[in-house]
DNA sequence: AACTCTTATCGTATATCTACGATTAACGAT
DNA sequence: ATCGTTAATCGTAGATATACGATAAGAGTT
């Protein structure tokens, strides 16, 4: 029972470590930032970008997905990737929320 | 070696993810928080407020604490703790350049 | 059908995280 | 000096995360 004490935090809290985990690994950050870069959505050109093997980086996709920061749409033989602008704009008010808040105190110490 | 490919990664996105780890569990959310809600640094109130044991709490700060968005002096008996409101600003400016970096993408799927 | 390319998933090894009880360390108070 | 309080650390168990090779699944091509 070590991972399950999560659910007695405020939903809030969790939904922000949730997306705060899904930026947790520059593989993932870096995901994200090509996926951005490029207009279009690509597939597998990440695994080239990325030093990390090809099912890795599709571990790392996955995450990003579960997290729902990124859409991914089956596309034929290749699978077709871009950012979830929606969520992505949900997360960064969320985190500048977090800091607004986190603002209001004075060091002490 | 399955924990050490995060050195080929760039620097900035390594600190971020960082950081981003360090938001990665609602608990640690929830400290900061009452971190910046009193006034004052306080020491083991966090341990009355969460739902975690003393030794997981003080787990839960020195996470903070190594990630640098906390400070922690020994005063006396007991430990004082605070937030870094430097560090995190510099993590709350790669936050907000960052999704401001995402914004820039159209969707596409 | 057989082949190729692309990507997801499986299986696995290792590392890290999470959580707790127990212990230790440090200090103030008695 | 002893006691009590506070907090860090140790030891440990179990859950996740990370990474990769190998394999499977899907769709197009020959």
């Amino acid at each position: 029972m070590a991972h399950s004490k999560s659910d007695q935090f405020p939903a809030g809290d969790i939904q922000l470590a949730e997306w705060a985990k899904a930026l947790a690994h520059p593989a993932r950050v870096a995901v994200l930032k090509v996926l951005a870069e490029r207009k279009s959505c690509i597939c597998g050109e990440i695994v080239d970008v990325l030093p990390l093997a090809q099912a890795t980086v599709s571990q790392h996709l996955k995450a990003l997905k579960d997290a729902g920061l990124v859409q991914g749409t089956i596309d034929g033989p290749r699978s077709c990737y871009c950012l979830n602008t929606e969520a992505l704009q949900r997360a960064r008010e969320a985190m500048g929320a977090f800091f607004d808040h986190l603002d209001q105190a004075s060091s002490c110490c």
